[in-house]
DNA sequence: AGTTGGACCTGACTGC
DNA sequence: TGCAGTCAGGTCCAAC
């Protein structure tokens, strides 16, 4: 159960969340909202008026951008366009009205059809904001994401054009919601391991053909990690909407792994911290620098021997 | 402008 | 037992 326990959602958690709330709520009406935590809400760049904008009505669909859900509410003049983030700790729940409160329930949907959705978010990170318009280029929280990794803006000629502008840690661009939306630390650690490149490379510096790897290794995972509806950690629990588990914890190539062994040659994994964010690698698979022609020679020597 | 580190926030855990 | 310190990380912001 998801009181008291907390939540990683990046992209694929968000995408299970997604699929289960459309069929669960689309064609709903919001008949109410409770909130119970202001800070969580907000109206353009207000924390004001959220109830008025949203309640009466109706969920005509839900999309997702990046990490972010977002609802579409038509109306009689504009649309309201509602943007969950839900932080690190957030929580989607569809419950019965009625059944006890949750805890950290710090916005609630009541639904026409006798149903809550209720936002809980223990960390207090997550956001609820409601923008008085339908078209998603007017809204700032929107415009800013860079294209999203399962579509088909993400191509080589774009990651080549965005890695060598950037000097910083690959793992820090692929992070960067304006690069690549989506992506967050445990999915950043595993697309780095299965396209075989230290995290810590600058970004700048991969090659081509390590370009090319990081290019199907994106999607490859997300797309897997979605299959298994998402990750959730024994102490940092993400659940779904109706309070189950995601599988894709079990799968893990490296991310949370420190010392244990490699799933491809057994080197224990390695976990360094970086701006307070930790970063796993297996040392011998993702080598932190290219190996020089020279380097290489005397390795393939020494492994004869 | 790009990069980096701290702050926000709370619960779980560790060590003294 | 209690308490201080640390860690977790999505996102924003200040500083360099």
């Amino acid at each position: 159960m998801p009181n008291g326990d907390t939540t990683m959602p990046e992209l694929p958690e968000s995408e299970t969340i997604r699929r289960q709330l459309e069929a669960a709520v689309v064609g709903a009406r919001i008949t109410g909202v409770t909130v119970n935590l202001p800070r969580t809400v907000r109206v353009h760049s207000r924390p004001d008026e959220f109830i008025a904008v949203v309640k009466g009505r109706r969920i005509e669909r839900i999309d997702r951008r990046g990490k972010a859900l977002i609802f579409t509410l038509p109306g009689p003049k504009t649309p309201v366009t509602l943007i969950i983030r839900l932080g690190m700790s957030g929580v989607l729940l569809v419950r019965e009205r009625g059944a006890p409160r949750d805890d950290y329930d710090h916005v609630v949907f009541a639904l026409d059809d006798g149903r809550e959705l209720r936002f809980l978010d223990v960390r207090q990170l997550g956001e609820a904001a409601a923008w008085p318009t339908g078209d998603w280029s007017q809204i700032p929280d929107l415009a800013k994401y860079g294209p999203e990794p399962l579509g088909e803006e993400l191509t080589l000629e774009y990651l080549t054009d965005l890695l060598s502008r950037r000097s910083t840690r690959l793992k820090a661009v692929l992070m960067d919601q304006e690069s690549i939306a989506g992506i967050g630390n445990i999915y950043g650690d595993e697309i780095c391991f299965e396209a075989r490149v230290n995290p810590e490379r600058p970004a700048n510096s991969l090659t081509r053909p390590e370009r090319e790897r990081l290019l199907a290794a994106i999607p490859a995972v997300l797309r897997k990690a979605i299959e298994h509806c998402g990750t959730s950690r024994e102490d940092e629990t993400y659940t779904d909407i109706y309070g189950n588990l995601g599988e894709f914890q079990n799968m893990l190539a490296v991310y949370g792994r420190e010392g244990e062994p490699c799933r491809v040659c057994g080197t224990p994994i390695k976990r360094s911290v970086w701006q307070n964010r930790s970063l796993h690698y297996c040392p011998k698979c993702q080598p932190r620098r290219r190996m020089t022609p020279k380097k290489k020679a005397t390795r393939a020597s020494a492994a004869k021997k």
